[in-house]
DNA sequence: ATGAAAGCGCTAACAA
DNA sequence: TTGTTAGCGCTTTCAT
């Protein structure tokens, strides 16, 4: 019952009369200018399998200076109560889609830490001797470009550090901003507020640009009053962002939410204020990981994680076993959006498209529009 | 910028003038028999350091027959839509308390797959040679009990086989029941149903039994027309669920919802029905993963999420360093549940409890009135 | 077609 | 107080 020695090479060896480089040409694939017999084959294979024999992980690492292990450097987790799902979904993916290729990941959840947190992330994933690392949304380029700087291959995912020359996937916001709006507009609404945040990271702001070109494209104004942005993706935010925006006059008849958390705040707020959704007012959100189960169900803008992740893990493993062509500039990947329409989009009502039509005549100052 | 050749031991040793001997002795905090004069100390730990050593965890690995690892088994995901934040969490602070203890965690992310399932799990365990195992709800005792016969550690969470000895950490259902069912008493409901699961593991059974028995504690009666249960814990299963315990007469005034899954198929179907939560009907649910999201925010009963894969962590690795003593039965560690009160419960209004007053009388068939 | 030997980087026992 | 030696289990030359 106490810890039985595992089964070695030598074992195999012994027990079918070879030696263990024997043993271990046959059980990686004849590479080299080995030649086996098929008969030493057999048997070498059949006493492996008899001794449930497999080659201890570790001892090969050491020796072919490759550790198959992969680390995954999460976003920082902001302090929200419900979870990340979309941190989740991609370490998930990207445990999955390595195990299929003979890797493992070791995950590097920081604790919310200090200054130095870059630092200490650097020592924590030299220390570990990844043989590669993904950077799901990197705050500062440091711990990407240190990786970078002793040949270790790094993947940014979602929102890189661009500074960094490293392969990157990301997806493309421009196109989840365009259909969600083009949706709200295809149903006739033409007030439509914009919840986001004002983090300076370029993702955040292109979203916004997106937005803003898209109601252009239309000819609908974009006033500054519908614009609300607040610093963090939380419920609470998207509750008192919402608040901000219903106070226009006339207030907008469709909200678009930067994230399904702040959809899950404007709906509180919609609710508290007893304005129904999507009678009153439609809300389309980004990120489909809550909307669906919101009441009504939200409709959201879904990006292709399980994807996203995947390629990043075929990235890097490439980078890894073939080595990187560190001549030509890294790939980029851009992943499509999709739009999940649900209850929540649904034409203005025929009084709201009326006061629309008035309010736009005095809403039209030049603020965006014709430009772009 | 092509891969440098990493820092070793030997490196060390040479440019501080001693042995790597004596550089491991003073970088492992001079163990066994072995003195180092503080001179050396100081000089060895400047070098390491200007060097921007740290050793090998694979070499290290492979010499002391310790990875330093720990395989991590999620529960199987079922086909649910929504994520698994209760996965998410164990898996997120089980990798933390374990990197504040040195190890890091491999999830083991098994496909869903076929009938052997087990077999390719308990193989892979085996194959990768963790230090010890954590199985959050094991669907069958098999790999557990591989582990347990081949002396690796291992620790079961949440739902465990209790045939299988090991160390275990659970949550007290019962006292989360209870607390969530008496809350609902004292604001004065006698008409409550349960929607839970039919799956016939023991936490599931206990759970309507002590449901059960909160009632009849309190001399309410429970018809068998109030207890719902559905295959699986999804939001169509609740909504479902909900519909069947809706056309009773008389309608329950309170549901207690076995899973916030289940709330969320509850929220949509009575919100379809037009019953106004919590004017008409109250909810309380359990997990408190979505609760605080939904509209209305609902009661649910918290189970200490983060407490539960911190000990796991401890006692997998108390039993690593230490070894477990394997003669006394292993320990099994109960923690405590919250129960979260929000806007989903409040007092039935006054017609109900009238109609329920006539109602019991009629209701009052000896289902488990009575017997405790 | 196979075996012998070397060595990945480290630490634990034994010498000095 | 420190250095020497031996190996953890594997793969990969090189020699046969």
């Amino acid at each position: 019952m106490s810890k039985p020695r595992m089964i070695t090479s030598t074992d195999v060896a012994r027990e079918a009369g070879v030696s263990r480089a024997t043993v271990s040409a046959v059980l990686n694939g004849t590479q080299g200018n080995i030649r086996v017999s098929d008969e030493t084959h057999r048997r070498v294979r059949a006493v492996a399998a008899a001794l449930g024999y497999s080659p201890h992980p570790v001892a090969r690492a050491l020796r072919q200076q490759r550790s198959r292990m992969i680390a995954f450097v999460p976003r920082t987790m902001h302090a929200t109560e419900y979870g990340h799902p979309i941190a989740y979904q991609l370490s998930l993916h990207t445990d999955r889609a390595a195990a299929r290729l003979g890797y493992h990941v070791i995950e590097v959840n920081t604790e919310e830490s200090a200054t130095d947190h870059d630092e200490g992330l650097i020592d924590f994933l030299l220390s570990r001797r990844p043989d590669g690392v993904i950077f799901d949304a990197p705050t500062t380029p440091h711990a990407v470009e240190a990786m970078v700087a002793r040949g270790i291959p790094a993947v940014q995912l979602m929102r890189p550090q661009f500074a960094v020359a490293t392969p990157t996937i990301i997806v493309d916001a421009a196109q989840g901003v365009t259909d969600a709006v083009d949706h709200l507009v295809a149903l006739g609404h033409r007030r439509i507020a914009y919840l986001g945040s004002d983090d300076p990271h370029v993702a955040n702001r292109s979203r916004l640009a997106c937005f803003r070109a898209v109601l252009a494209r239309h000819g609908i104004p974009a006033p500054a009053e519908y614009i609300a942005l607040g610093p963090e993706y939380t419920a609470e935010q998207g509750a008192a962002l919402t608040w901000r925006v219903l106070r226009c006059s006339p207030p907008p008849t469709a909200l678009f939410s930067g994230a399904d958390t702040f959809a899950v705040g404007a709906l509180h707020a919609l609710h508290q204020a007893r304005i129904r959704v999507p009678d009153a007012i439609s809300l389309v959100s980004y990120d489909d990981v809550y909307a669906a189960m919101l009441c009504p169900p939200v409709t959201s803008v879904a990006q292709p994680l399980r994807e996203v992740a995947e390629r990043a893990v075929a990235l890097i493993v490439a980078a890894i076993e073939e080595g990187a062509d560190s001549a030509q500039p890294p790939i980029r990947i851009v992943l499509p959006t999709g739009l999940h329409i649900r209850a929540s989009t649904w034409p203005p009502s025929e009084e709201l498209v009326l006061v629309s039509l008035v309010a736009d005549r005095s809403m039209d100052r030049p603020e965006e529009t014709g430009r772009k």
